[in-house]
DNA sequence: CTGAAAGCGCTTACAG
DNA sequence: CTGAAAGCGCTTACAG
């Protein structure tokens, strides 16, 4: 290893018990918040600590400890914007807090996708990992946390775990709020483009949607439900299929705003005015609402939040504290002037 | 600590040394890749090491190297598409090199900023850092940097340092080449949105334009430059005073992708045709090129490849390798439908 | 080319 | 409430 030696030798867990004369095991309690300790003994300890600005090296606490104070993101979800949100808020939870996030992009149909997860859980020994959709949905991955004694959270639009392990999105909310603002405009002919069946969401998305109309005595026509890949180009390819139905739907709810995008492009295509001729609602809220025109409603998920409760969570147990209270968050529906009343009625 | 015990105990160094029978020297000799090693010890260990799927603690080597083997992306880029990016690039070189990456979001003009990542890089003892802009920009990091002997590599539009630590992008020759596309087509009054002026790739830009033009026998008119955010919002803005210009201007180069898509808004408010009335140009070749309408021409960086750059010159300097060659990576025009021959020449 | 001893900076398990 | 000994899994510095 390259570069030259620290011109001042750093201070160790040694250093600090001889300038408060007492042993460095005192000092580990310190650090370590343990309870038996006179009170006073800590705070003289933890003026010292201050002054002379000691750091416990993780590195060798992570040996002693036989755990290291890794926390991994794991992801598969090709949206940046949603990961960069979700590293920000475990971010916001951790700093300060000794732990640091290390990041592991992958593919969950590569086939080493379990046992390169494995080594490297088991090689960092890290303290715990945090699994936002699609990665969280992976039945085989919770059997192998599990085997291997690996602490996680996942963050779902559904609860299928422990309340101590899960951040519960409710999508369905969400996409039901959306359902019923497009009824109470008056719309009775919705069309709708869901994620892929692969994901947890799609599903939830879409049931909120039939719950929402159901809620205002309406029934969703299946016909008028196709299934999209939560991209912009799958959406172009379903809005024109669901623009082709007779009676043409008056509104599209889109499983996610890159799909949104894709409708608008057919619309555009299609020389149908939005939100005259036709509304359009998103899920996600993501940057791109405010950039297509006009600007999209859409359903908006706090994924900074979202991504600081699962660091809790994880925290929690890592540290073996009182369990978290809040085990979902709610998605809010934000309207724009992508949605209006449908022009038969105007 | 939380967590059960494991099952069966990991292996170690002295249990991969006594299944050998050699020391856990030799065992080390190996994992370092030492040379002096009898190339026939040296196959009969790493086949051991395989059958039984022993794998270094990280941890261990780190608190015995004096360096752990944690890489760090500080970054305050508000661009989620490039940031992923460049941790998968990142990530794409120093998987399965026992390096892992961590992440620290920051802000510049935050007052701990330098202070705290101090303590970050001295605590967890980074083996190195890849800094993208604006990060990359900041002298005062070098300096700390230099101080506490931390390899890094910047990522920035022109070089600020030695080549071994610096991946160059070269706005510079991205911008002329847009430049000269749009001389090409016949445009003359031509509009530009720079970026922030405490950027630098914002200056590069710039300069880039004004040489292309130059290429081709025009000169830039300054009093169609105006300084954007790099926002969508200043790119509306911006873009309504130089429509506002007389001559009005026939093209207009956004210093990048979310200021032309602000561009495009103004443009579409003032009842302008893309690219019949105006002519749009872009930088970054973001996700968004493709979501608006008419697809916007851009100047593509390849981000990810810069990120593995940067690893690579970063694993460089750790490891004592010999330096990378390629220095820099090249920007590309990718031409789309929002440029086209002028009207007053159609 | 290979090895025995000491140490990296902490915590655990055991005393008192 | 506090401490001395042993150990976490490696590498360094020194021998041979």
């Amino acid at each position: 290893m390259a570069g030259r030696d620290d011109e001042t030798r750093r201070m160790t867990i040694n250093d600090v018990a001889r300038l408060a004369n007492v042993s460095k095991k005192t000092i580990s309690r310190v650090i370590n918040n343990s309870p038996l300790l006179k009170q006073e003994t800590r705070e003289r300890v933890l003026k010292i600590i201050e002054e002379v600005g000691y750091q416990p090296d993780p590195q060798a606490r992570g040996l002693a400890f036989r755990r290291s104070f890794l926390i991994a993101l794991i992801y598969d979800n090709p949206n940046a914007q949603y990961v960069i949100d979700m590293q920000q808020g475990i971010i916001d939870v951790i700093r300060g807090s000794g732990f640091e996030l290390v990041v592991y992009p992958c593919h969950r149909r590569h086939p080493n996708f379990l046992s390169d997860i494995r080594k490297f859980v088991e090689r960092q020994r890290l303290a715990g990992v945090v699994l936002p959709p699609s990665v969280s949905e992976d039945e085989a991955l919770f059997k192998l946390f599990e085997a291997i004694s690996c602490p996680y959270a996942r963050i779902a639009s559904v609860s299928l775990d422990l309340p101590t392990r899960m951040v519960v999105t409710h999508d369905h909310k969400g996409a039901s709020e959306a359902a019923r603002h497009l009824a109470d405009l008056g719309h009775q002919v919705i069309g709708h483009i869901s994620g892929p069946n692969s994901f947890r969401s799609a599903h939830e998305r879409h049931r909120g949607l039939i719950q929402g109309l159901s809620d205002r005595g309406l029934t969703f026509d299946e016909r008028y439900h196709i299934e999209g890949g939560y991209t912009f180009e799958s959406g172009i390819i379903c809005a024109k299929h669901l623009l082709s139905l007779n009676p043409r739907p008056t509104a599209i709810f889109a499983g996610n705003d890159e799909m949104a995008a894709g409708v608008y492009r057919a619309a555009h295509e299609a020389g149908l005015d939005i939100p005259g001729d036709l509304s359009v609602v998103g899920f996600d809220d993501s940057p791109i609402v405010s950039k297509v025109w006009p600007p999209l409603t859409s359903v908006k998920l706090p994924i900074r939040d979202m991504g600081a409760l699962a660091a809790r969570k994880l925290l929690a147990q890592i540290t073996d504290a009182p369990p978290e209270q809040d085990i979902s968050v709610s998605p809010l529906l934000v309207v724009r002037q992508s949605t209006s009343i449908p022009a038969p009625l105007r």
